[in-house]
DNA sequence: CGTGTGACGCGAG
DNA sequence: CCTCGCGCCACAC
């Protein structure tokens, strides 16, 4: 491994508790990530590396890519492309609704983070 | 309990 | 532009 970043979580994962308490837990996971999309200005986009650092989870995007695939209906998870400013290749909508909010793209079919990353 | 999969990230070819 | 590899997570099987 040559770059191996400072890991900053010294969490463990409650994942498929035995318990109330950690069944809590992994729902207040959750609740952060979605707490932290709800923040997202319209016309803004943001990062699933970047949600999962503001929530603590450094390094861990696929998570936060999954709690999306899960996420209620009314959040707005059109607002998460990923680093480089893809939209999910599973959801086409997504860029007519960002563009929508004047979210501009560049011509390789990428958000401009330039501008709009938040 | 091991394996495969994926709305991810980053570096190396 | 592409593919691989390894890192990470949770989940379905």
């Amino acid at each position: 491994m040559a770059t191996r970043h400072t890991r900053t979580w010294h969490i463990d994962f409650p994942s498929r508790g035995t318990g109330p308490a950690r069944e809590d837990s992994r729902e207040r996971m959750l609740a952060d990530i979605y707490e932290i999309v709800r923040q997202i200005p319209p016309g803004m986009v943001t990062t699933y590396g970047r949600i999962a650092q503001m929530a603590g989870y450094y390094g861990a995007a696929r998570m936060v890519g999954w709690a999306m695939s899960v996420a209620p209906p009314g959040l707005p998870c059109h607002r998460v492309v990923n680093a480089q400013g893809r939209t999910a290749p599973c959801w086409p909508e997504q860029r007519a609704l960002l563009e929508a909010e004047g979210v501009s793209f560049k011509a390789n079919g990428r958000v401009d983070l330039a501008k709009h990353l938040w």
